[in-house]
RNA sequence: UGGGGUAUCGCCAAGCGGUAAGGCCUCGGUUUUUGGUACCGAUAUUCGGGGGUUCGAAUCCCUCUACCCCAUCCA
């Protein structure tokens, strides 16, 4: 678990803290109508992360409440992804369907105590009297049907006695609802279709509103999670709950933001496009941000669930930059494959002073990685190196072969060049070269420096497979759709050449080619006769990153500064106006309390009251405008535990410098939980200021002398440290110290 | 526009009145027979803007702004 709990995880802690579950239980509820992708791994590590973590259970259930969408060969991507990012569900996996029944008895239920109804508008009449966001709507008059005609018909619905659309049940909640979810939401539609699962037994089925609190209930959850777009629905999910009466303990919804990643497309639309549209081969195409796809490109599970975890869990819309992805896939992967020489682009190299053949013993990991083992590599007289890694006018600073510049074969032997053989069109084709023979990888006495290592394979015995390389599939860091498409995102080697010992002796299925990148034997093509090795990803490149325009990677973005238009602010009313300009005239106070208890009624009677009572109009406004509105916002004046008669009480204390300030917040706090009166929290807590110096003053001195390092710091010029030796001062004595005293003496004793 | 949310570095993200964590990206440097890895170091005087309260504010109060979600018989 990481350090920093997410707020999910804290509100998990303290339910279970405070009792109100024994025993946490979360389900990763998806709907089978679509393939999963990463954003659902985020949901599968979040909801089977908790359980885990609170040693509860985890349900995977199918929320499959519409025939007309879902199948079962979605289900079972579904199980594959849990299984492959390595969670075990509770026992077996749920269905939505298989509550059917029992959701019909509680729709029953709610029909008997009036609270449904069988509604017969059509859907346009039905939008309509929906209303708007900012206009109420009208209730249906079938809402006035009686319970029994009610229950007679949902019979019928269920009985597939009616057409399609020609009933629906709806809940009978307030159709001027502000939340428009709350306007008599649908609870049961009717659908002459056939189920995947539940077969032809059902003519209406559920809307999710109605299925999914309800399911939630039924399996036990504790707490359902989900994303960020059900927040409306959470005043439904709780109405039914509440309605039904339901034998607690009852689960509570709780939303977090959904993943979005640039250069990715997350939503079912735009990937089914893609797929439909034959942009890819299929929902496992290496490019797509589906479980298959990354599966089959080569991710491990280890890698997208520490991805996830890295990216946190919180309320704010964001989009991750994909590279924190590529990240999370090198890092894994460094630790665990097999270093292998491949070359892409082959450019023929023939030694003219070797004769013979020979091998060299080269380990799999380098020294960094703690895993043993080892292969032979042949060598011998005509060799392949990267194109790449030749250049006859190389750019400054270039590390590799040149006319002038030796290179070590990685493994072998240093080589030099000798001679560049071109072709008609200057194109080179082949470099004659010679190697130094004392130089061999490990028994080096050449006492040559060279600046870099290449891979290379022996022409003889290398392998010839196919390599895919992949690039991201959208070259819009936001797409859109098939417009924003990046042409080159797949391309194809045919003819890359491989160390033998990689093809005969497999010693894994993902290997790091060197200086290149992560590669996965293509778990669908692969055979021995014909190779094929997906890119996972490139290793980090800083090399081609320096001569090249950033174009494509985490640049900084101009730095446009954002005007702030300011916005009209409401006029005062006649009397407001009035209040204010005795507020900021008479009694003093400055223009923005002035302002916030003249335009609040509440707070402009609760401040007079107040007032009546007290000499100092200037701090009870400030503790009204501050502390009060704070209070008044959620409750009436009546609700209050405290009044201001009380108010008046503390902000004596204050003034006659009886408490401070902060511990006036402390008291306030009190009085506004219990509604004792502030001079009996003062007592209670002995919460009396403390301003007497020859008591404050050994508390700065045991503070300063256990700081040395920030006394240090202090010193060197960074002024803001004063406030941390206040504050521990103020901590030291229960924030009773006088604040202003500490501070001076603080600020004396540091000079 | 009514309601519900959200704003802290280029991208994520801690922080809950007392020194602005961490990761990714970027940029330097050390090590290196991978221009990889690892390791060191740099990068927010400031938290969407403006005010207020306070000895002290990213945190409390007021206000403005921007963005997301809601008017499917989808989930």
């Amino acid at each position: 678990m990481s350090e920093h709990k997410d707020f999910l995880r804290t509100i998990v802690e303290e339910d279970l803290k405070s009792g109100k579950y024994k025993e946490v239980v979360t389900r990763f509820p998806p709907e089978p109508n679509g393939f999963p992708h990463i954003g659902h791994a985020k949901s599968i590590a979040i909801n089977f992360g908790i359980a885990r973590d609170y040693h509860g259970r985890c349900n995977l259930r199918m929320d499959d409440t519409n025939p007309t969408t879902e199948d079962t060969k979605y289900v079972e991507a579904l199980k594959d992804a849990v299984e492959w990012l390595g969670f075990k569900w509770d026992n077996h996996v749920r269905y939505t369907s298989d509550y059917f029944d029992k959701l019909y008895e509680y729709a029953v239920e709610l029909v008997k105590m009036g609270k449904a109804y069988v509604d017969s508008l059509d859907e346009e009449t039905m939008r309509e009297y929906r209303g708007t966001v900012t206009e109420p709507g009208r209730r249906s008059q079938y809402a006035e049907r009686s319970v029994e005609e009610n229950l007679d018909l949902l019979e019928r619905m269920k009985n597939g006695e009616f057409k399609d659309g020609e009933h629906v049940l709806r809940a009978k909640i307030d159709m001027s609802a502000a939340n428009m979810k709350m306007r008599d939401p649908l609870l049961y539609r009717i659908r002459h279709a056939h189920h995947y699962r539940a077969g032809d037994k059902w003519a209406i089925y559920p809307m999710y509103d109605f299925g999914h609190c309800l399911s939630d209930y039924i399996e036990g959850v504790t707490h359902s999670i989900c994303t960020l777009e059900f927040e409306n629905n959470r005043d439904i999910y709780d109405w039914v709950l509440d309605t039904l009466g339901l034998e607690p303990p009852r689960p509570y919804q709780h939303e977090f933001a959904r993943l979005g990643i640039n250069y990715t497309v997350m939503s079912k639309r735009l990937l089914l496009e893609l797929v439909n549209e034959g942009k890819v081969s299929g929902w496992d195409d290496p490019r797509l941000p589906t479980i298959a796809g990354y599966r089959r490109r080569g991710y491990t599970p280890e890698s997208i669930l520490n991805f996830c975890d890295s990216i946190g869990i919180a309320k704010a819309n964001s989009t991750v930059d994909v590279a924190q992805l590529e990240f999370a896939i090198r890092d894994d992967l460094n630790t665990k494959v097999p270093r292998v020489m491949c070359v892409l682009d082959p450019l023929k190299v023939t030694i003219e002073n070797y004769e013979g053949t020979e091998e060299f013993d080269a380990p799999y990991y380098p020294e960094d990685v703690p895993k043993e083992g080892s292969r032979k590599v042949p060598f011998s007289k005509e060799i392949y190196i990267e194109r790449e890694d030749f250049s006859e006018n190389p750019p400054k600073g270039y590390y590799r072969l040149t006319p002038d510049q030796a290179v070590r074969l990685r493994h072998g032997y240093i080589i030099t060049c000798k001679e560049v053989i071109k072709d008609a069109e200057g194109n080179i084709t082949e470099i004659i070269a010679e190697y130094n023979p004392e130089s061999k990888s490990g028994r080096d006495t050449s006492g040559i420096k060279v600046k870099s290592a290449i891979q290379w394979v022996d022409a003889k015995s290398a392998k010839t497979v196919e390599v895919r390389l992949y690039d991201r599939l959208y070259s819009s860091e936001a797409p859109k759709g098939l417009d924003d498409l990046n042409p080159d995102s797949l391309k194809i080697i045919k003819d890359a050449l491989i160390e033998p010992a990689v093809i005969t002796e497999k010693p894994d299925e993902r290997f790091q080619f060197e200086r290149q990148g992560y590669f996965y034997a293509d778990p669908v093509d692969y055979t021995d006769e014909a190779p094929v090795f997906n890119k996972i990803v490139g290793l980090k490149d800083s090399w081609s990153k320096k001569d090249k325009p950033k174009a494509s990677r985490g640049e900084r973005k101009p730095q446009v500064k954002k005007v702030q238009v300011e916005g009209e602010v409401e006029p005062m009313s006649e009397a407001e106006q009035a209040l204010f300009d005795r507020y900021t005239g008479e009694l003093g106070l400055n223009s923005m309390v002035a302002d916030i208890l003249a335009r609040d009624e509440k707070l402009s009677s609760f401040y007079e009251e107040a007032l009546s009572v007290s000499s100092s109009p200037v701090t009870i406004a400030n503790i009204v405008a501050n502390e009060v509105a704070r209070e008044l916002k959620e409750k009436q004046a009546e609700e209050l535990k405290f009044n201001a008669k009380q108010i008046a009480e503390l902000v004596k204390m204050v003034d006659d410098e009886t408490i401070s300030n902060k511990i006036a917040k402390q008291v306030f706090e009190e009085m506004a939980k219990s509604g004792a009166n502030p001079a009996q929290i003062v007592e209670a807590k002995g919460l009396v200021q403390i301003s007497d110096p020859a008591v404050i003053v050994p508390i700065i001195d045991e503070v300063i002398a256990k700081n040395p390092d920030n006394v240090e710091k202090f010193k060197a010029g960074n002024s803001k440290l004063l406030g941390f030796f206040v504050g521990q001062v103020l901590k030291a004595t229960g924030g009773k110290a006088n604040p202003q005293v500490v501070n001076e003496l603080v600020a004396e004793k540091l000079k």
